[in-house]
DNA sequence: TGTACATCAGTGAACGCGCGTTCACTGATGTAC
DNA sequence: TGTACATCAGTGAACGCGCGTTCACTGATGTAC
């Protein structure tokens, strides 16, 4: 193996630690003694704790972008050819295809993932923001500008807002999704995999981006 | 004054620290340090910081959820006596004006409260959410009733989904609102106060939540 | 084949620092007699 | 009116603790001659 088991076992227990408790209450002492390594190990092999937040979003970012960014190669091609414009629950069902296809280690739990994302957004971490927007900014931009085409035509600020409303439920949702699963399992028995609850929002978000209507108070 | 000048340049000192930085990442001595008191006076007059924390959430929530929940006595009544059941952008405006109409203090900035909430639902924190839950879970509640009785017909599955993707567009979007209205002021210059961000909010979450297909995909 | 050296993963113990909290104390104001 | 005591907001300095990081070191493996 190139990658050491202890880098591996380190990035395990920080990813299951970080997502529980945030970033600056999960000690790096709490870190190791999960992954059963010695403390001086992270410093090791990552540099510093910033170094090793960066490195969990990377392990399970980094196979994600590059499958979405050939997803999108392919749409950009498809379109020179027949010169459609993709619907917008196709563009987004894509995105969902994309998350559920995404499966970089055997004991990947998607939905620590999620909130991880969404942990990233909320916290501090401004070292984080800048590391996500620099590395990931251009596949998301990428994807941003085929969901932009696909949507009906309206105003620059409509879209610019409404995008920021699917994504923050998208967020929300997913990062809490642990939780409100059990919620929803407890109060009406329903029990629902990660992927139901992303196909749920398809036309939620479908409806909320078409909707013409700036209601008037 | 019955509440003496330091416990309210504490709370002010606070809640933009809080709203910057997050609540582990704040310290006492730097939000003392601005609020320009002893340090030791955080714990005279709170105890601990967490009880400062929970301070800071009640200045302004206490307020808002006593006028909210007087606007939906009024609702209530009101369908009594003439049976008619209030329309689904009435309900979500009903939210928006209590939102812009809660002025608990002078200098109270409302997008500093946003961001406060949407770090309260993504930091880890957990005796603030339980504080919140039950302090202001009854009032939350009844509200949501009210506005799953506006909805159409659907499913307890697809209602409770549908509401926690609006919960995460209102949280995420304010508590980034600060930040987005600087993108869309530079990136097309228009300006945008909260109000503003907070009507676009409404026809995009009406025809999210009425919006009937369940796509297959 | 044997020896000297280099590289590298990992370790144990300590470093200095900033943290939330505590404590004995001050000084001003109110109250009882 | 004067004195003794109580209450209360606020203070300065220190407490012990857990934090991220550093450093000298070990022991195994690879490489050169």
């Amino acid at each position: 193996m190139s990658q050491s088991v202890t880098v591996e076992r380190i990035l395990d227990a920080a990813e299951q630690l970080f997502a529980e408790h945030g970033f600056a209450e999960t000690s790096l002492r709490s870190i190791t003694r999960r992954a059963e390594v010695n403390l001086a190990a992270v410093n090791y092999h990552f540099g510093s704790k910033k170094i090793l937040i960066q490195a969990v979003f990377s392990r399970f970012l980094d196979p994600f972008s590059v499958q979405l960014s050939e997803a999108l190669d392919h749409i950009e091609d498809q379109d020179q050819d027949q010169d459609h414009v993709p619907g917008l629950e196709m563009m987004l069902n894509l995105l969902v295809d994309q998350m559920m296809a995404v499966k970089p280690r055997g004991n990947n739990d998607l939905s620590v993932c999620m909130r991880l994302i969404g942990l990233g957004f909320a916290q501090g971490q401004g070292h984080l923001k800048k590391y996500l927007q620099s590395t990931y900014g251009e596949v998301f931009s990428r994807y941003l500008a085929l969901l932009v085409r696909s949507c009906p035509q309206m105003s620059v600020d409509t879209i610019f807002w409404r995008i920021n409303f699917i994504l923050g439920a998208a967020v929300f949702t997913l990062s809490g999704a642990e939780a409100l699963r059990s919620i929803a399992e407890k109060d009406y028995g329903a029990r629902s995999g990660l992927e139901d609850i992303l196909r749920k929002m398809v036309p939620f978000m479908a409806a909320g981006l078409r909707s013409s209507a700036n209601y008037t108070h």
